[in-house]
RNA sequence: GGGGGUAUCGCAUAGCGGCAAUUGCGGCGGACUGUAAAUCCGCUCCUUCGGGUUCAGUGGUUCGAGUCCACUUGCCCCCA
């Protein structure tokens, strides 16, 4: 993966670039529809593909999703993650962190790991930043993400500053597998690290120098967008952007509404992805200029 | 013509003597930020919040009837 930025605004820090990939170009600043479990819900593929619709330059997928179901077994049989999902562009998967937070009451949390008790049927997972990588090997995505602790809000210093040392350590354990394991499917991919510390600016100060130390080809901002403030969303936004390096993508992950998204793009983000507009599009939410709209309202149909 | 069944708040359903009355759909409103979400949460007879008027209609039994009885009406089924 490679990245080239082009163009920077002369008054905001937002930036235009380009990010090369096994699977194709991303012009950035992007947003990544979420396809959890290897589909955009909600969206049909084509209206995906057209260059005059969505036409995604890149698409999510999940870890965690995809390994409970349809399994590893079924996605390295496919050929990966491309193959499965019959998608040919880029791919992101996230790395399960997310889950850490929104599956809470279903898991346990230690050093060592995640165990997971599955949604689907209750059955016990280990998810530790080893077995994360290679799950990731086998789902085959472009860009992989780096198993972390997204917080929640509120969040104290003393959780979110032990989380945070943990989500290093992890991160450590997650570039040493990945380095000392190949991609399957003869592509190349690029694992993310992921900056944490809740809303302190200290800890995320630390957390986007801690990150650092690993070259990667992108860094992420977690834990964001989980209910805080948006003056806190965006305060930390721009403390860690202006500490991560120019010429490497930023990806604020799980980000978010329309107004979200350019005034993050102003702040220096260059990648993006939220269930809102699927999530919201199914439940009859529409985005306009004039507000947002319920299609499921009888005025409207 | 004879016999049997049935009627509940837009629709569909529950109800078997203490009921403003179950549930689903529909309708209306709201929520949703790295998806346990085509999900979730309200409201959905009237009300001046005291209460009022309801279960096809009329009458009856009963302290009390959507529930039991009689008749009327509508629909459904079977036999001719």
């Amino acid at each position: 993966m490679n990245f080239v930025l082009q163009h920077k605004d002369p008054f905001t820090k937002a930036r235009a670039g380009v990010i090369d990939t096994a699977h194709g170009r991303i012009q950035t600043p992007i947003f990544m529809p979420v396809g959890t479990a290897g589909t955009v819900k909600g969206v049909h593929r084509n209206f995906l593909l057209n260059k005059n619709d969505v036409n995604a330059d890149i698409i999510l997928g999940n870890t965690y999703h995809l390994y409970l179901r349809p399994g590893l077994d079924v996605l390295q049989k496919a050929g990966g993650i491309h193959g499965f999902s019959n998608w040919d562009r880029p791919v992101l998967t996230d790395s399960g962190g997310y889950q850490v937070y929104s599956l809470s009451g279903t898991r346990k949390l230690t050093d060592e790991g995640v165990k997971f008790a599955s949604h689907i049927d209750g059955s016990k997972h280990l998810f530790s930043p080893e077995r994360v990588m290679d799950i990731q090997r086998v789902i085959g995505a472009d860009i992989i993400m780096a198993f972390d602790e997204c917080t929640p809000y509120p969040c104290d210093y003393e959780y979110a500053q032990k989380s945070m040392h943990m989500t290093h350590r992890w991160l450590d354990r997650c570039f040493a597998r990945f380095n000392e394991t190949e991609p399957i499917y003869g592509h190349e991919q690029a694992l993310m690290p992921i900056v944490q510390g809740s809303v302190y600016d200290d800890l995320r100060k630390q957390s986007a120098e801690y990150v650092l130390k690993h070259d990667a080809q992108g860094y992420a901002i977690g834990g964001l967008s989980v209910g805080e403030p948006h003056e806190d969303m965006y305060r930390i936004t721009e403390l860690v952007t202006d500490i991560l390096p120019i010429d490497k993508p930023r990806y604020l992950m799980g980000v978010g509404t329309p107004e979200n998204l350019l005034n993050a793009i102003a702040l220096g983000v260059d990648m993006f992805d939220c269930v809102m507009p699927t999530r919201n599009g199914r439940n009859g939410n529409v985005f306009t200029t004039e507000g947002i709209i319920n299609i499921k309202n009888k005025q409207w149909s």
